[in-house]
DNA sequence: CGTCTTTTTGAACAACGTCAAGTGGGGTGG
DNA sequence: CCACCCCACTTGACGTTGTTCAAAAAGACG
């Protein structure tokens, strides 16, 4: 196995693979690899043959997809501690997705291939795979939903407001805003508009790249105003 | 066992289910029930705890999300055949859309109870499992591309597209049209504007509910014409 | 036929995107 | 230490798409 004490820890800490057995983590991880990305490096892109899934150990991780003109729309940010592409491997198929690196980043790329024999052999992995997979539909599903039918205040808002750990803590987006304007599918120009305005009204300070959310009851409630109809 | 030759025949034409044992597939059908659905008659709502899934046995399902101000967004459209809230069972938790009847539907009604034994010592059942709930995961990735970077032209020409069996094949939509708009995330009015400039570039005939695509290619272009940028 | 619902059509409006010009801050080199 | 540049971000003016509201047309059904 390639992987010290430490990252074994911080694998262990995903939802995944908090009860694994040792041996059967160990045999998952035993090509696992780690992979140093520059910041935008390309890890994958759509339509390359599916392999691996990956543990962000350090960074963060920009999944996208190209539009034929061109264009790039963000479809997750994935964040330091945080597993993804793990259901590809049951395809035996393609990345849906591009993934390239927000800043400098580490991965663990871990072949599906030792996964899929210790998942055809451990009922519990197998049926924590599957709740995994069911969270990330209902954010899918949240995020279909947030884009047909919330303005960009609402989806602001409510982004924010998940962002900020218990409610009030200071944080830092993270992204630049023209990536995470794109993950809620509005331009950059207006992402820093409803910004404007959010500070304006007493909403969010922002001092430097630390915002924070003085009342998270009123950014709530300013979200659900902006509700057309 | 409440369920017939020809429902359980029609249910193992459902990839999940198609090359499972029939040991194994009467023990998760032991407790199997048909509901029977008026037009437009609630299944179960967003939030309701999520104890069974659902074998469309004839009619059409509408999962749906409501948003604050009351207006109804169509997630996705199940039609008969098809199986849907599979996943919900390995949460334990609550059904994160609403369900619908889109006329009048039967279903069959599966508590999820013994899936989850018999998932839980058939690896390939597992397996499968897996490899449909990440080609859903696809759709939905999909899906927020389509919302977030289409116009509301390239979205319609390619659910026609979709529809359309084989290329040239007449066809009827599964639904009303405000339902399928709803889908597609437009509004009715939009909907039918698209339709009528479809029309009068003869690149879809109408008659009476049944469509035809007379020149798929060129509807593929026009849509891929409507790009915006 | 008459009524009710779905669909279509029309016109005005608003939200957001686009294009373009500015601002500011951090890093680099003089 | 300061000046400059570069890049991300902001701000402004304007155009477009799709929504909204309203009303007419077309089906569905008794």
């Amino acid at each position: 196995m390639n992987l010290n004490a430490s990252e074994l820890a911080a694998i262990r800490r995903t939802p995944l693979f908090s009860q694994l057995p040792v041996s059967e983590l160990e045999a998952i991880l035993g090509n696992a690899t780690h992979r140093r990305l520059g910041n935008g490096a390309l890890l994958f892109a759509e339509g390359d043959p599916a392999h691996s899934f990956y543990f962000v150990q350090e960074g963060g991780i920009r999944l996208f997809k190209l539009a034929s003109n061109g264009t790039e729309k963000v479809i997750e940010l994935i964040l330091e501690g945080e597993m993804f592409a793990e259901a590809v491997g049951f395809l035996g198929g393609q990345y849906p997705v591009s993934a390239d690196a927000l800043y400098a980043t580490t991965v663990i790329e871990i072949p599906s291939q030792n996964f899929l024999q210790v998942f055809r052999s451990n009922p519990d992995l197998a049926t924590r795979m599957l709740a995994a997979l069911s969270m990330r539909l209902r954010q899918l599903i949240t995020h279909i939903q947030a884009l047909s039918l919330e303005t960009a205040g609402q989806r602001v808002s409510r982004y924010l407001l998940e962002q900020a750990p218990g409610g009030a803590m200071p944080f830092s987006l993270p992204a630049q805003k023209n990536v995470v304007a794109s993950r809620l599918g509005i331009t950059p120009e207006t992402f820093s508009r409803v910004l404007a305005t959010l500070r304006a009204q007493g909403l969010v300070n922002v001092e430097g790249a630390i915002l924070t959310l003085p009342d998270p009851a009123a950014l709530r409630t300013w979200g659900d105003l902006q509700q057309q109809g």
